[in-house]
DNA sequence: CGGCGTTATGTTCGGGCATATATTACGCCG
DNA sequence: CGGCGTAATATATGCCCGAACATAACGCCG
């Protein structure tokens, strides 16, 4: 009988996108763009993926100032204390990623097929 | 005239190899194989590529625990205190990750064609 | 006017990891 | 035998990044 053991080996990796100041766009980015849309606001992004504020603004302020346009605009004060909402831009920014991670990650489930090391065959 | 300023934006990643206890083979670790091929021991390698023996040594560590067959002998003692060289399994495990990698630049640098990000209003 | 929640910043703290340092074992070789 | 350079392993130091803590400003709203 011809039972093939699976190899234990498989191709992982990450990607991201680089501008002008280092890394632009990145998992984590993104997703935290999709929060804020979600939420309206920084902290209550920040709060629902268990990231300190202070961390999630650096990534917005680097996001922003890398960006032909901002990717987020924000609010001090008014209803709420104020908030933070995504831009065309800021949309236009989840899609690029986007687009290049599911890219990626077909590339990475197919490549990993041909992992195999030294004893078992495919 | 159509003068278009190349993009600012390039889509970058890392790939590696996971095995049974994490990661397996990585550009770092098959760099490593490759210098001590090179220079038959893992203190030179290490020094060759301004690592610390001691992290060296833990990686080679993680790779002969994790594969089928030692990746890299060693001998302590003897004449120049000792050594250590790559098996054949240790070849093919080069072989097998630069193969990936290849791949992955090859597709790494087609896919960053596509990174455009409008700069729009808001 | 004072309270509230958020943006916006500065400063400090702690965990993880690589490096550095230290020690022991080993075996040829002069 | 004693020295040398490496493997092998334990311990300590330094650094970086994110978390945590601390304020200040802002502008609706009751």
């Amino acid at each position: 009988m011809n039972r093939n053991k699976p190899s234990p080996y498989r191709l992982h990796g990450r990607v991201w996108i680089e501008g002008p100041e280092g890394t632009f766009l990145g998992y984590g980015r993104v997703t935290l763009l999709e929060r804020i849309r979600e939420h309206g606001s920084i902290s209550a992004a920040a709060r629902s993926m268990n990231m300190s504020y202070r961390h999630a603004w650096d990534l917005v302020d680097s996001m922003n100032r890398q960006a032909p346009a901002p990717l987020v605009v924000s609010q001090t004060g008014g209803r709420g204390g104020g908030g933070a909402r995504l831009t065309r831009t800021g949309e236009a920014a989840i899609a690029l990623f986007k687009s290049a991670w599911d890219d990626f990650k077909s590339f990475e489930k197919t490549r990993s097929q041909g992992i195999h090391l030294a004893g078992e065959k495919p």
